[in-house]
DNA sequence: TCTGGGGTCCTAGGACCC
DNA sequence: TCTGGGGTCCTAGGACCC
C-alpha cells in the first residue's frame, strides 16, 4: 500500500494553478459592461480600495489605498461596495468549469484554485498544456472573466507559473525550464516564504528562489522547519502539498474584530465591543450549522500586541447568551486598567456541525430551548431587517443575565478565574431594538 | 507600510499523570 | 520528600496567506 502511494507520486504531477484577474472588479464588469474600459474600484463600504481593475491600476491605484486618495488620483473613479455573494456565485461557476476538466479541484480562496491534472491526457486527448488553455478559455467564455493560468509540476511551481505574467497569462513551468523561472525570483516572492523566513533564509547566504532550491539536502533538512522544508521540496520539483479537494464549506474557525480610532481605555466600551464581535461570529456560525467548542477574545494594544485567552465549552454553542458570561470574566481577566487598546476580536474555534444541542447532565434543557427560539426569532429578524436589529443589552446588563455556569466549561491553566459562583437564570433576558 | 479583516497550520513548552 | 524520565494534552503565539 504504502509502496503503491509513492510509486504514484514518483511521477511528474501536472498542477494548474487558475488565479481570477483583479476578481471583485471583473465580477462587477461582467454583469455591468458598460463600466469596461473606466477605472473601477471595490471596497466602498469600508473607505479602502478592496479591488481595483487594470484600468485604476494603470494610473496608481492599487489595493488598500484609501478612498479619498483614490479620488483625488481619478475623479471619475467608479466606486462599487464589495458584493460578496455575488462574487461567491461567479467563484462557484470558476470552480464548475475547472471540474469538468478533472474532479481533482481545489477551491483555495473566492479567486484562486488548483487543479490536478495528472493523467488526463489520454481521457481528454490532448496535451497538458493544451488542457489547460482549455480551462483558461472555457472558464473566460462560461464565466466572463479573465484568468491567467500556472501549469507545472508542483503546487509551488504552478503559483509561481502564474504569477510569472498577469493579467491574461498563461505560462508554463516544466522541468527543464524550473531553474530559469527562479533564477530572477527573490526568495521572498515565493508562496510562504514571508518576512521572518527570507530574513532567516537571507542569513544563510539565500537570495533568490533558485538559491533557495539548490540548498545542500543535508542542512535543508536540519535548519528548515516543516513548513520551509516542504517548500523546498516543491521548489526543487517534489510535489508534497496535495490538491485538496473536499468541500471548503466548513470554517475552522469563525472571527470578528473591530478597530476603533481613536484607541480607547475604557472598559465598558471594550466590552460593549467584544460583545458584538461574539455576537457577529456567533450569527455566522448559526448561517452554517456551526458550534464552537471553544472561543478566543483577545484585546489589541497601541503596539499591536495582543493578549487574550482561549477558553474550551462543555458543551459546543453559538448562542452569544451561552458565552456572555464567560466573555465577561475572559474580559476581566486580560483588560489591564489604563492600557490604550486598538481593537478588539473574537473567534470561534473547533467549530463542529450544529446537530441540535446535546445536552449535559445538569443542563436545564426548558430554558436552553427558549435560548434557542430566541435566537431563531433574531436570524430571521436579522434577514428582515439587517445585522444586530436586536442584541444583547449594555454590558452590565449582559453581566446580570448571565446564564450562570451552564456553557461554561472548564477553564485552563493561565485562564482560571477562582471564585466563580452559581448564579440562577433571572428569567427571560432583556433585549433592545438598536434602532 | 504608521498597519483592515478573515482565515490556516505549526510548534514550543507548560500542566498533568504515571 | 526528592529525583528522574516519559507520554499526552493543551494553550499561546508565530508565521503566512488572500
Amino acid at each position: 500500500m504504502k509502496q503503491y502511494i509513492f510509486s504514484l507520486h514518483s511521477w511528474p504531477r501536472a498542477i494548474l494553478h487558475v488565479d481570477g484577474d483583479a476578481f471583485f472588479t471583473s465580477c462587477e464588469e461582467a454583469i455591468h459592461p458598460e463600466f469596461k474600459g473606466k477605472p473601477l474600484i471595490t471596497g466602498g463600504e469600508r473607505g479602502i480600495v478592496a479591488c481595483a481593475n487594470y484600468v485604476a491600476k494603470g494610473i496608481g491605484i492599487k489595493r488598500g489605498v484609501p478612498l479619498h486618495e483614490a479620488r483625488t488620483i481619478c475623479p471619475d473613479l467608479i466606486v462599487l461596495p464589495s458584493d460578496y455573494e455575488t462574487y461567491s456565485l461567479f467563484s462557484r461557476r470558476m470552480f464548475s468549469v475547472i471540474r469538468r476538466f478533472t474532479p481533482q479541484v481545489e477551491e483555495y480562496s473566492i479567486d484562486e484554485a488548483f487543479a490536478d491534472i495528472t493523467g488526463m491526457r489520454r481521457v481528454l486527448h490532448s496535451s497538458y498544456e493544451n488542457i489547460a488553455l482549455a480551462v483558461k478559455k472555457n472558464v473566460e467564455k462560461e464565466v466572463g472573466i479573465g484568468v491567467t493560468v500556472g501549469l507545472s509540476i508542483t503546487k509551488v511551481l504552478a503559483k509561481i507559473a502564474s504569477k510569472y505574467k498577469k493579467p491574461d497569462g498563461f505560462t508554463v513551468i516544466d522541468g527543464r525550464s524550473i531553474p530559469s523561472y527562479l533564477a530572477d525570483l527573490p526568495v521572498e516572492a515565493v508562496w510562504g516564504i514571508g518576512h521572518a523566513t527570507s530574513n532567516y533564509l537571507w542569513k544563510l547566504g539565500v537570495r533568490s528562489a533558485l538559491d533557495f532550491a539548490r540548498f545542500p539536502e543535508r542542512t535543508a533538512l536540519r535548519r528548515f522547519v516543516k513548513p520551509v522544508r516542504e517548500i523546498w521540496q516543491e521548489l526543487r520539483g517534489n510535489s508534497v502539498y496535495p490538491v485538496i479537494t473536499d468541500e471548503k464549506s466548513r470554517y475552522a474557525s469563525i472571527s470578528k474584530t473591530k478597530t476603533f480610532a481613536p484607541s480607547t481605555t475604557n472598559r465598558d466600551y471594550l466590552f460593549a465591543q467584544l460583545t458584538r464581535n461574539l455576537e457577529s461570529a456567533c450569527i455566522k456560525a448559526r448561517r452554517h450549522s456551526l458550534a464552537a467548542q471553544k472561543i478566543a477574545v483577545f484585546l489589541k494594544k497601541n503596539n499591536f500586541y495582543c493578549t487574550g485567552s482561549e477558553v474550551s465549552l462543555n458543551r459546543p454553542s453559538a448562542l452569544p447568551l451561552e458565552f456572555s458570561s464567560l466573555l465577561r470574566k475572559v474580559f476581566e481577566a486580560i483588560y489591564e486598567a489604563g492600557t490604550q487598546y486598538r481593537a478588539t476580536g473574537v473567534i470561534l474555534l473547533e467549530l463542529i456541525p450544529d446537530v441540535g444541542t446535546q445536552y449535559c447532565l445538569f443542563d436545564d434543557p426548558l430554558h436552553l430551548e427558549k435560548v434557542e427560539r430566541l435566537y431563531v426569532a433574531a436570524d430571521s429578524l436579522a434577514k428582515k431587517y439587517g445585522k444586530h436589529t436586536i442584541h444583547l443589552g449594555g454590558s452590565h446588563l449582559v453581566d446580570r443575565l448571565g446564564t450562570g455556569k451552564r456553557g461554561e466549561s472548564t477553564v485552563r491553566h493561565r485562564t482560571r478565574f477562582p471564585g466563580e459562583t452559581e448564579r440562577k437564570h433571572l428569567g427571560f433576558p432583556i433585549l433592545h431594538n438598536s434602532k
